[in-house]
DNA sequence: TCAAAAGATTGATATAAATCAATAGAAATT
DNA sequence: AATTTCTATTGATTTATATCAATCTTTTGA
């Protein structure tokens, strides 16, 4: 694979609408600007490692990532999918300074690295703004927790029922959408085997509930997977 | 089962070091002191209930609580065990002012209930606590993401080796403890269910890697615990 | 002190889902 | 265009683990 990149420092970071920036002010958006990388990643291409140091709060100004950890065996579980008007904070500021997960990209991936100590200066200095962050984290609590109940109470096909509903809602925002994710990845996001995976989505094309053509998914009945999801 | 409480304002907050309270100043404490309540809990009662609103950050000075979320048909998930100098902070915080989840004794439980607006009055205007809440937070996900492994890679044995460890470790200090949890809540921190626990635990008796005796174990063989944890 | 309820244990059985193995198809490389 | 490599699919088998049912033990309440 190809790698190229392409970092510059005319960097449109107030082009795209970071939920959470509209707290900052003038001067802690500018210091954001001066110590940003522009990075564009191929597909494939590795943005963030678990375990390396972390320096960056990655925002996601264009195209598609994961954002993993690797647990047991080589196997990954993929916590989420980012895109644009996403950012990223590792778990390590203000612990052990370390990433906790790694986020590869599944797309072309437009990026702007924000170094930590413009986004902890803002923290500290920008009430509002730490507001923000703290509230963030606490959705990414209540998504892990619902992510626990599905891992230990539902079966494979609630999971997996549950993952199209998230990519068709939270990512792509169609009933009908064509992913970049693998089955491999599929299945990651819904903590099956990749075999299994493809059990389950056979069975809901031949139910019809889902079409499925290679990578391009369809929701035709909305409804029946809500309650797989569910119900477990 | 009788319960009593005994609510009255002369707290003694500071007798208990809250990791993270370091950080507040003289106002700040007095404000906490000024919003909170004493108040104890007997073993089984309902501390916070998943759902409800989130008027209090809960401190733990002594005894022991559960903390749980409701799952699928009626199961629940135990996230941690909470002791002396835990204080609690609902996702709810910054978002939806909901409980995310349920606490509840499984001693006698003495707490101090500190008020929302205290607390997020020193949140916005002490930027060092704000720095250590989200601190707390990280390690909270931390956790979460290592839970996830658990659940979805590791077998039984593992995780169940794994809440065995934990309690050891982090909970009661010593190879050797008495527990008050139930087999049931030991299964609900292990996602197993309380036979396969049983089984498991008998397993673990017979070869010599633990001593069970009611709710009292002892940790014979720590190294091969880790290593059934590690492996999974 | 006894009865009843709740919790713990054991065994038998059913089932969900992983693993293994083989093949097919698509994409990349020569 | 041919070959190799990676990804996807299908079927057969094994395994882990839940569920069901029965019994035993402990705790609680009358």
């Amino acid at each position: 694979m190809s790698i190229t990149r392409d970092i510059s420092n005319d960097c449109s970071l107030c082009h795209v609408k970071f939920n959470g920036f509209e707290t900052l002010n003038e001067d802690e958006l500018n210091a954001f600007k001066e110590s940003h990388c522009k990075v564009v990643y191929q597909k494939g291409e590795t943005i963030t490692k678990e375990g390396t140091r972390c320096n960056n709060i990655i925002c996601i100004k264009k195209g598609y990532a994961k954002l993993f950890i690797k647990g047991l065996e080589k196997k990954n579980i993929i916590i989420k999918v980012l895109k644009e008007g996403d950012f990223i904070v590792s778990p390590g500021l203000f612990t052990d300074d370390l990433n906790h997960f790694s986020v590869s990209a599944i797309t072309e991936v437009d990026t702007c690295l924000i170094s930590i100590e413009a986004f902890t200066s803002a923290f500290r200095n920008n009430n509002r703004f730490a507001e923000q962050i703290l509230q963030l984290n606490h959705h990414i609590t209540q998504d892990l927790y619902n992510q626990l109940i599905n891992f230990s109470h539902k079966k494979m096909t609630g999971r997996i029922a549950s993952t199209i509903i998230y990519l068709s809602e939270k990512i792509y925002n169609s009933k009908n959408f064509h992913t970049t994710l693998s089955r491999q990845d599929i299945a990651d996001l819904s903590s099956v085997s990749k075999e299994s995976l493809i059990r389950v989505l056979k069975d809901f094309k031949e139910s019809n509930i889902i079409a499925i053509n290679g990578n391009h998914i369809e929701i035709n009945s909305s409804k029946t997977l809500h309650d797989i999801c569910r119900v477990g």
